[in-house]
DNA sequence: ATCTTATTTCGAATATTCTAGAAATATAGT
DNA sequence: ACTATATTTCTAGAATATTCGAAATAAGAT
């Protein structure tokens, strides 16, 4: 993953607003939730929810589908993995081969 | 860790400048580097890495320890860990029980 | 004391993000 | 066509972040 790339998504889910939103999602697996359900959770007016959304959706983060007059949000496992991959081999990885406990 | 603070940290490494600091710091290990050389490579006047640098203390992500005249800038790998270990188990672990492969 | 190197603080301009009301669009039911 | 529900787009004000020059402070050498 590139740097700037991994930075724009850590900005995006760097927000309490959105990294709730990511939360709502992750529990919800496949199945997502209606925008609706998101905004009933979050108590926030709907033209802000879909302007975080926006947000998520332009990094890649989450996946919107209709279903019939809902849309429902998927989380995006794969983008979130990648990240965490990035942070690791960045961190954690190095910091193992560094001081080779914990 | 706290909603809220991961949204912060999150927020303070999602910037390609500082993301750029966190991974030197992060190659340079225990011994860290002086803001100097951080500035040598990046190539960005000294006050705006004073900012990048002050929102990565303000978040615990960075330390920093006077050497004679130079000021020592180290990265706390257990802040990034605990960041790391609070999407994981937001996302991966959740995904791994869900889906069982991966 | 003065000088040099290293870094920060101050201040201000510019840019981006956040918030949310009002109006618009999408989908489906009657 | 009309109505209801669901969600977005438009718009704009307020808040926050970014950038960096100029001046200030810190530490040590002469």
């Amino acid at each position: 993953m590139e740097l700037d790339t991994a930075a724009n998504i850590l900005a995006r889910i760097g927000n309490p607003t959105r990294l709730r939103i990511v939360r709502l999602l992750v529990r919800a697996g496949e199945d997502g939730l209606p925008v609706g359900q998101i905004q009933k959770q979050l108590e926030i007016p709907g033209s802000t929810l879909t302007h975080h959304i926006g947000h998520l959706k332009s990094a890649g983060v989450l996946r919107q589908q209709r279903r019939q007059a809902t849309l429902i949000c998927t989380i995006e496992y794969d983008v979130i993995r990648e990240l965490v991959d990035y942070l690791t081999e960045e961190c954690c990885a190095d910091a193992a081969s560094r001081d080779d406990a914990a």
